[in-house]
RNA sequence: CGGAAUAUAGCUCAGUCUGGUAGAGCGCUUGCUUCGGGAGCAAGAGGUCGUGAGUUCGAAUCUCGCUAUUCCGACCA
């Protein structure tokens, strides 16, 4: 291919709104190019890559016994009320009516439509196990696009799913989609931080996130570097150490005026955080729902979500705080009422806090759960953070931020239940098919490549994925050195090797600093005083030094590169 | 959905406070000179200053509404 045949575009400058390197070197390279919040075009650099990921992507879905479909994604209201997501999932969901005034949604994923296929096909436990999966744009009405291609509303996706006639078989495929998603993020030079993660709307059991580790991650990952346990903070569990005192005093009420915060109340009172209780509060269902934590942790609202299977869960005006008979700022379950109490596991057996005495101005001091409190559940309500002592070993856990770069499933019968998706077993007994699901953010993973591979100048693609696999680049427009970078093109394109040639009318710099937005693992430079010895310039885009080698010797070095 | 900011040439931005005929650099076109890490000179093309109202003799500039975009947070199968 001829860069001056080329469809493309290179900024010199930075764009003003882009922070993160890969969004910044995406928009630069001429890559993508934004044409409403979190909705881009992909140039035929950034579509060349994506391409390469989807067929690495295909190929280990394959290898798993994967078969490639395509379904809609525009699909009826009806469908997902099926499964009961047409009313549970939020905004999130695109909805809009077509001509005929019938309720449609742009998918945001396909669990339904993959049902329902399913459903229409199978009927016996000989027609499973199965797995299907596609490539599909998905929309997604995010509430906050952000960083370029990590976090969109319209984007590709590898989704599959797999379904079994039993959790054993579920189970052993699970494995499967585990080690191909090790596999795949492994050819594109990312190790990937595997975390147990929420299940959230999805339902299911068991979940795997695998995420890029990097300080421009938008989600937070805990970690325990001793033992290996890895989870998103949204469900990390950790192991308490309750605080204890003097169990033997009894509750004392103390003036604190003006201490509304734990920070206050523990300088004042010259208490540890972690001596205190936080109360914070949320409407669930009609009802206050007073959760408590120690002082110096934060509720997990989550892990409070998950626990109440709620939908909405609402923070709580002063209003409703004082209905249930307690003060906000000095607030307690002490002579609350009417009010559902949880504590945190980390507070059971603690002793001697100090907490609020449901009056402006005054906490009590030498307060016990066990003893003080009437009504109350214990859950596992606290978030986990850096310092917190890890659930397996007890050595303390680390905090770092990860981008999600795909996840795994195991979904069970919820939308095989809901929308009837059966099959007969041997004895003629009828039972919902068991399911998982699997994917993969193509854009995403294109982009979090960028973040994990690049230097000051550009990306640094992987050979796995790279637009081209050479660029030749003639510097000076020389009809001579044209001539051999052509004949250099000829011999390698018909070698099976993807070769872009710079033969364009511009300086030595500019094609330099383009060769090194577009990331080509390998720059072959045509220049007159090698030549003039039968040589050009041989560099490797991760190499800072070029060498010089013989034009004869080009080909049998590119496969030799490649190769390795 | 809360908080903040921005919107002027293809890109990055100045001009707005203090109202008076639209600016720079880069990019683009043409010519000459240069030619190994984003060259120099010269001549050009390119903008209803996001949008709608208002104030004013006169609005990019002041006032109000709207829209779009970005950042922080909430949210996020």
């Amino acid at each position: 291919m001829k860069l001056s045949k080329f469809f493309y575009t290179t900024l010199r400058e930075t764009p003003s709104d882009a922070t993160m390197p890969s969004h910044i070197f995406l928009m630069r390279g001429g890559y993508i190019k934004p044409l409403s919040t979190g909705i881009y075009s992909m140039l035929p650099m950034g579509f060349r890559v994506l391409k390469k990921i989807e067929k690495l992507i295909r190929e280990e879905m394959i290898a798993i016994e994967g078969l490639e479909v395509d379904l809609p994604i525009v699909q009826t209201a009806d469908l997902w009320s099926e499964s009961g997501r047409y009313t549970a999932i939020g905004e999130e969901l695109l909805r809009f009516k077509d001509r005929n005034n019938h309720n449609m949604v742009l998918a945001m994923t396909h669990e339904e439509a993959m049902t329902d296929l399913v459903r229409y096909v199978v009927s016996s436990y000989k027609q499973l196990p199965v797995m299907l999966f596609q490539f599909k744009t998905k929309y997604r009405d995010e509430a906050r696009a952000r960083g370029g291609l990590i976090r969109v509303r319209e984007f590709l996706m590898k989704d599959a799913y797999s379904f079994h006639t039993s959790q054993e078989d579920l189970d052993k495929h699970y494995d499967l989609e585990y080690k191909a998603y090790q596999n795949i993020f492994r050819k594109v030079g990312i190790e990937p931080v595997v975390v147990q993660s929420d299940t959230g709307i999805m339902g299911g059991k068991v979940a795997h996130e695998f995420m890029l580790d990097t300080p421009n991650g938008e989600d937070y990952l805990i970690i325990c570097k001793h033992c290996g346990y890895q989870a998103n903070r949204e469900i990390a569990t950790f192991k308490r150490t309750a605080h204890t005192g003097n169990a033997d005093l009894g509750k004392e009420k103390v003036a604190t005026p003006n201490a509304e915060s734990i920070d206050a109340i523990s300088k004042l009172l010259n208490v540890e955080a972690s001596a205190t209780a936080k109360c914070v509060f949320f409407n669930f269902n009609g009802k206050l729902i007073t959760a408590l934590v120690p002082g110096n942790l934060e509720v997990s609202e989550i892990k409070l979500h998950n626990l109440l299977k709620a939908k909405d869960l609402i923070p709580a005006d002063n209003e409703s705080i004082e209905k249930c008979g307690m003060v906000p700022g000095f607030a307690s379950p002490i002579g609350a009422h009417d009010t559902r109490v949880i504590i945190d596991s980390g507070l059971e057996d603690a002793t001697d806090l100090v907490m609020g005495a449901n009056e402006k101005g005054f906490h009590f001091k030498h307060c016990t759960p066990k003893r003080d409190f009437t009504d109350y559940e214990v859950a596992d309500i606290a978030e986990a953070s850096e310092g917190c002592k890890c659930p397996k070993c007890g050595k303390d856990l680390s905090e770092t931020r990860g981008i999600e770069l795909g996840n795994i499933f195991k979904l069970g019968t919820k939308f095989s239940s809901s929308m009837g998706a059966t099959f007969l077993t041997p004895e003629s007994k009828s039972e919902p098919i068991i399911m998982g699901c699997y994917g993969i953010g193509v854009g995403r993973l294109m982009a979090s490549v960028v973040e994990n591979s690049h230097d000051d100048f550009g990306p640094i693609w992987p050979k796995s994925i790279a637009p081209f696999q050479v660029e030749v680049v003639a510097i000076a427009k020389d009809p001579e050195l044209l001539e051999v970078a052509d004949k250099l093109e000829k011999e390698l394109e018909s070698a099976g090797f993807e070769v872009l040639v710079d033969d364009r009318e511009e300086r030595a710099g500019v094609k330099f600093k383009d060769a090194d937005l577009w990331g080509i693992p390998l720059r072959i430079a045509v220049g007159k005083k090698g030549l003039a010895n039968g040589q050009v310039e041989w560099k490797p885009r991760i190499s800072k030094d070029m060498v010089l080698v013989n034009i004869a010797d080009v080909l049998s070095k590119v496969k030799e590169f490649y190769q390795a």
